[in-house]
DNA sequence: TTGAAAGCGCTAACAC
DNA sequence: GTGTTAGCGCTTTCAA
């Protein structure tokens, strides 16, 4: 039978330090600006580090009605595309003595306004939202009022991607990289372009579609354009979509590696060789595409980076010690690898 | 500028209900045994309803000495295995309510150890271990320590893979699964056949070594054996060790799915056929293996399924309603794809 | 069946 | 530079 025994409270270490309740908080806290003897403050770590205190996250909490915790929100869990934006954000979190609270919607709604309404409940400190928001009025408009719910309680919310909300942002460059993407194909010499792209209505697939046709459209470009759902599953049907509907393309753009791995599948099982006979580029550089075949030409979006960027912003927020730009955009890099090459001239 | 209205407390719903702070407590608390009458309850009720009510979790929390949280440990979240397991954990959480917390200790028994003090801090209700423990007595002495904490504070333990500590368990077959695989390889006529393990102190590992062995010795095989890391890169180098050691292996089992990606990618840049020269047996079914080529033949686990049936049995635990054996074990199902085929002739 | 009241452990406003 | 004290919002005796 475990002993429930209690562990050390701060009146412990009063006691034992020979001061006040007060006085053993201020010595405790690296930030109180209150004035305290040196002796004292010594003595009082000591007792603490003797006693092993260590405060009590829910009586701080209950106090300064803040949980200090941090919240990741995403779309999908499973997408490896998340779980490096998470691995980021809860290395830098953990490092900073945070626990971090995931929490994935499963690509619907509901579940995602479910779950920040928890997370306003519990008052984490941060929510970071990886996934981009979606176009919808509606549902942009209940997100923001629980964000500034957030706000009010003195929590803070990061954005890791587009949204039209106008929250301090972490963001990588979509519509840039897309750009390299398409550009790297105009230099291969391909004229009949396709690309797959993900939901209309989320942001950061609107994102990287403008930079595709931003460099199509100023080559005289039209390529075709079938969407998918950012899940392999929809890459396998948007492939097959484009092969069935006689599309002469010889390059295709994918929205993100996700959807690529399907795209890569279907054309191989409908026998279209990579990248002699069809060029393929995708988008995220995540670690499962090192292993695909052909290794997968890629743009490389730094994301434990952002998740943990996102993390250092959520605290410097917290603190007031918030500098720079509202938005920040890290830089992303086109990796060629074997899925791309120059045109086959007996296709297009 | 935010206005900082409180939202309303229990005070608030007494106050409407013309109640007192206890009775609301205990109308509201479906757990409680305190008699009610009907009238007062529902009057509770409506009034919680209409002011919009919400218990404040860290003022319970301070009360009953527990954070109503779940936290699942895992080793790696970027590794697919463990995101499918956290993503039916959480989902099985939120579905009760409950915040999801998730630590990954980035394969490193330092992180681990400093993630779990910081749940046991925390006071987290549950925590959930997706990775399996490692053979290292002073390790598992230091986990073990914080467990018996956790629990004396009347939060609850659970196991997600195979460990030394006698903890309720929601596991899969792991042994068995191997021996399955082990057993089609053998079927299919192949008698060298390979073996890519994980780190030999992991029990996940151990387990499934275990179960190819059962099979391969009983067949008087002794299959060549190297140990990978489970990562992707380790799969890469144990293949080129196998065949760099000239093995004349017909197929090859690996440990997990991640490495087996690793397997496949040397295997091709080697210009080794699969399945024609070699057949290849993963462990997982993670998501991104559909997308492999060829397709992998690979043991199922229903990984999702585990994480769910870990909050279910740590909120049983937790609510003192749960029955049936410590350790339950889901079963696990070869799927049979392409990467394994009856033996080359010509090699062997 | 209801209510009064005592804290849970901590912070911060207000004395001194 | 230190101490006293009043809560934060909730659960749970104990008393009625």
């Amino acid at each position: 039978l475990p002993e429930r025994r209690r562990p050390p409270s701060l009146a412990d270490v009063a006691r034992g330090a020979r001061v006040s309740l007060a006085t053993a908080s201020r010595s405790l806290d690296p930030a109180s600006t209150h004035p305290i003897s040196e002796a004292t403050r010594r003595r009082v770590h000591e007792v603490a580090a003797r006693l092993g205190y260590r405060p009590n996250p829910m009586a701080r909490g209950l106090r300064t009605q803040r949980l200090w915790t941090l919240a990741v929100v995403v779309h999908d869990i499973s997408d490896p595309y998340f779980s490096e934006v998470v691995r980021g954000a809860s290395a830098a979190a953990s490092e900073a003595g945070l626990p971090t609270m995931v929490c994935s919607s499963e690509q619907t709604p509901g579940i995602e306004l479910k779950n920040i309404a928890m997370l306003r409940q519990t008052r984490v400190a941060a929510v970071l939202f990886a996934g981009s928001g979606l176009a919808d009025t509606n549902h942009e408009r209940k997100i923001a009022a629980l964000a500034r719910e957030i706000d009010s309680y003195g929590g803070t919310v990061v954005a890791l991607s587009p949204r039209s909300e106008r929250w301090p942002a972490e963001v990588c460059d979509n519509r840039g990289g897309a750009a390299a993407a398409a550009r790297h194909l105009l230099e291969l010499g391909h004229r009949e372009i396709a690309i797959v792209t993900g939901p209309h209505h989320v942001r950061s697939s609107m994102e990287r579609v403008a930079g595709y046709r931003d460099v199509l459209s100023e080559a005289g470009i039209h390529g075709e354009i079938v969407e998918g759902a950012f899940s392999g599953e929809s890459g396998e049907r948007a492939a097959a979509e484009l092969l069935a509907a006689g599309s002469r393309f010889t390059a295709v753009l994918v929205a993100n590696d996700a959807m690529t791995m399907g795209v890569l599948a279907e054309l191989r099982r409908q026998g279209v060789r990579v990248p002699e006979e069809v060029s393929v580029v995708g988008f995220g550089d995540i670690p499962a595409v090192r292993y695909l075949t052909p290794a997968l030409t890629t743009v490389r979006v730094p994301l434990a980076k952002i998740g943990a960027a996102g993390v250092r912003r959520a605290l410097d927020l917290l603190g007031g010690t918030d500098r720079g730009p509202r938005v920040r955009v890290h830089p992303v890099e086109l990796v060629v690898r074997q899925s791309t090459a120059a045109p086959c001239p007996s296709r297009g």
